[in-house]
DNA sequence: GTTGACAGGTTGTTATGACATGCTAATGTC
DNA sequence: GACATTAGCATGTCATAACAACCTGTCAAC
């Protein structure tokens, strides 16, 4: 008496979550899991899939080609589609820090030292960051302590653009994370990024809140965030400690 | 006497260039030509454009998505297709080294410091970009300092597996874009790239090459470029001087 | 003047169909 | 046994079609 214990897990039509994010979504679960043995064999066919969940291959199609765009598959004419390889292990400073650290099986923390309105951006963030648009347009500005397991491990520095998020106020800062908050009040979620990183040497006060000594190397990251829409979501100015890695991973060439 | 001087360009339904990679070439053509001020009007809609080259609206869709994928428009339902606004200038430490420069109206040159073939990768490569499969397969390793105008950047240690380019000789690294002849003679593109980036001083070594002081502070970067189809095409440690920003462009998040 | 309904245009989703192109493994031939 | 051919299957490209969802400007009603 065999059954399969792999309850396939269905399209629902009715959802308002197109088919094709549904299936991606099933299909990234699916290898996510997989050993690495394993991602040498290729993913189940376009025809086969479209035969499984009773969509068209077109559709499919759309829900492999959101994967790719990811990086998480490749296909291959003739052979079929495959999983790709994870090269680097580590921290982004790129996306939200709070669920990127607890993923990496860390425990965040974060110390607010400072919240403030301000009627434009300062000067060393529009050298950096070629702003044109909204340069002398009001800001919440941001100052934060980014914790691991309590060790500090960076000064961030952000400003987010009042236009785009009307009421919202210093209060909203104190817990949990400021991207959840953001997606789930103005339904607002960062899909690009644009940085420049370079190394620098600490400056005392840096010195200070990372624990380290003056002069220390450290990287400073410079970067704006925008939405899929390329509204600019948040401009970030991040110096983190030495010893600290920065990932950059699946980043798209040519 | 009023002569439209845009000669249309017209889609080559004879080449076996796919049409839409054609119209997706021909649309970034004219997307980079425009102003500031331009790129906040809409690009024609997908009706026209499949009207006026004449294509399905599927293929004048792929074409776009090609366009968003790098990040270079955005859709808005109800409303058409926007260009994207620039946002940081400089050099990436992930494309091409050569031709970064040169389309940035600077001369990059490039001094070879080292080639010696060796039977597997330094612990300290399989450290940081977690390597599982031919860690222990004959790599070309070399070392090359690299200019802009004639001052020295950056110190760059590659390693490349024989196994993707058989034949592969210390002579081929003489002149030119290794990018370039590594596409020309064996086909093979780099498409996506993982890294990690960390502060650090500069040793006396790197020190003397980069004509700075011992123990300023520089930026070391850590990286694994792979083809589209996943194969290891490159490892690479650069370290670079202070005062150099290395961009991280169009990043995409989520 | 403000509001509301609506028309028209835009992208989003999904289906069916056809053929091109490339890879692999089985088959057949020598 | 070695090698060429081929059938079958995989993804790639492109067309037509229909409807859904969404946005904007117009115009009428209040």
């Amino acid at each position: 008496m065999t059954t399969d214990t792999r309850e396939r897990q269905a399209i629902r039509r009715s959802s308002n979550v197109p088919a094709y994010n549904q299936l991606a979504e099933i299909l990234e679960q699916q290898i996510a899991a997989l050993t690495d043995e394993e991602r040498t064999r290729a993913l189940p066919s376009e025809g086969d899939l479209s035969r499984q969940y009773g969509l068209s291959r077109i559709t499919v199609r759309q829900a492999l080609k959101t994967l790719e765009a990811k990086g998480l598959v490749y296909s291959a004419q003739g052979r079929g589609s495959f999983p790709t390889m994870p090269r680097v292990k580590g921290i982004s400073g790129f996306h939200s820090f709070t669920s990127e650290v607890r993923r990496n099986g860390q425990e965040p923390s974060t110390r607010i030292l400072a919240t403030t309105e301000v009627d434009g951006l300062p000067k060393s963030v529009t050298e950096k960051l070629s702003v044109t648009e909204d340069e002398n347009s009001p800001q919440v500005h941001l100052r934060r302590l980014r914790l691991i397991d309590g060790v500090p491990i960076a000064v961030e520095d952000a400003w987010l653009p009042k236009a785009l998020f009307p009421d919202l106020a210093p209060a909203d800062f104190n817990d949990g994370s400021l991207y959840a908050l953001l997606a789930d009040r103005w339904g607002l979620e960062p899909a690009w990024t644009d940085a420049l990183i370079e190394p620098d040497r600490a400056s005392p006060e840096v010195s200070k809140l990372l624990n380290i000594e003056t002069d220390d190397p450290v990287l400073v990251a410079w970067r704006v965030t925008v939405t899929a829409e390329d509204k600019v979501f948040e401009r970030v100015r991040s110096i983190y400690r030495p010893g600290f890695s920065l990932r950059v991973a699946r980043y798209r060439l040519g």
